[in-house]
DNA sequence: TATAGTGTATTAGTAAACTAAAACACTAAT
DNA sequence: ATTAGTGTTTTAGTTTACTAATACACTATA
């Protein structure tokens, strides 16, 4: 996997499980990849692996049981809040920093139709 | 000024002194605060900003003058790109991540225009 | 010429992230 | 009981970012 060097890779990854989860790659209940595995998967050491999964784990979104694996958190408010916390922390994100460049909320609505809709003409795969 | 403990600092205020340049708080040929100024402004330690300073140096944004200060560019490519790099780099960057989350151009609009709106109403000041 | 204000470079120490290797705790199956 | 497969913890070493303090190079000016 190809990681961003200016952020953090254990942050990187709990985004990827983040968009796994949502993208119901890993389903609800579901065992995510063992440690070890999700190491020789992603190319990094299994200490980093551990530390993504500890935050996951303390955030509720995994289920730990030791001996048995890692596991999806079955709990319905948890998966909603996931993707829309995820979703609209970007959404903001990028709000802010347009707005930190001057650019007015109808600026940004003209310059975003342009950009996605050029982008869906690309995509004629 | 506050920092994203998940960024280097270097790199934030590279960003920084790209906004500023391009809402034109600092204008072309405009010099740029002296780096133990901007330590201080900024509160960070010099050695932190004369790293930003030299990156924008090498890319050209800069031009540093030994005994004098640094100061903006007046190219006008130079600072053309600057903008639409800098806008477009976010821009691509949430249209990646929204794709990664199997989210497809017309809900992204959806979902932009309804976000964008609401920030709308509440900047009622 | 001396001084103050610049940019630049160097040396040293600290903290966080990452890697590596090993050990420990628990579960399931043979 | 033993073994293999899990999660968890610990110890150690490296690298990068950051801070701190100092020195050096150049410019303008009193």
């Amino acid at each position: 996997m190809k990681f961003n060097d200016k952020i953090p890779i254990y942050y990187q990854i709990k985004q990827y499980i983040y968009r796994e989860i949502i993208i119901n790659n890993l389903q609800p209940g579901q065992k995510v990849p063992a440690v070890r595995q999700l190491a020789v998967t992603l190319t990094v050491n299994a200490n980093t692996i551990q530390r993504a999964l500890r935050e996951l784990i303390n955030e509720k979104v995994l289920i730990s049981r030791r001996g048995k694996g890692n596991f999806v958190t079955t709990d319905a408010e948890t998966l909603t809040n996931l993707k829309r916390n995820v979703v609209e922390d970007q959404v903001s994100n990028l709000y802010d920093q347009l707005a930190a460049l001057k650019i007015t909320p109808d600026e940004m609505l003209k310059y975003l139709n342009n950009y996605i809709n050029s982008r869906k003409e690309v995509h004629h795969d």
